[in-house]
DNA sequence: TACTTGACAAAAG
DNA sequence: CCTTTTGCCAAGT
């Protein structure tokens, strides 16, 4: 067994993201180590539909407020999960995004 | 063991 | 503004 799982890391801080928020992969990857693991944020996302507990990866979307993996999720399950947490979401791209963006380098630096 | 793919990001053309 | 390229790391083939 691998001593840091970067999968786990990422995993802890999405599951810390507050209801209504959202956060990026890049903040995420930034937080970890580097913003260049972003890539390994989104595929630890991808792992997180068979990880257990199962992570709110609907939170976590790119730097753009984009929801790029909501086909991963199974049509708009991840829209209509976001707005079920008064998330706003038009057309993919999450509104008001840099008012209710989370960043773990911020709110996990307490 | 090597090559390809991927829920990203930033830079270049 | 849009497309292409490069970098990063892990997993699948």
């Amino acid at each position: 067994m691998p001593d840091y799982n970067f999968f786990d890391n990422v995993y802890d801080v999405v599951r810390q993201i507050p209801k209504g928020r959202v956060t990026s992969y890049g903040a995420i990857a930034a937080y970890l180590g580097s913003k260049q693991s972003s890539r390994i944020v989104g595929y630890a996302m991808m792992a997180s539909g068979t990880a257990n507990p199962p992570v709110p990866a609907q939170r976590v979307v790119n730097k753009q407020g984009l929801l790029t993996g909501k086909f991963h999720f199974g049509g708009d399950t991840m829209e209509q999960m976001l707005q079920n947490e008064s998330v706003e979401v038009i057309d993919n791209q999450v509104q008001n995004f840099k008012e209710i963006f989370w960043d773990p380098a911020i709110e996990l630096a307490l």
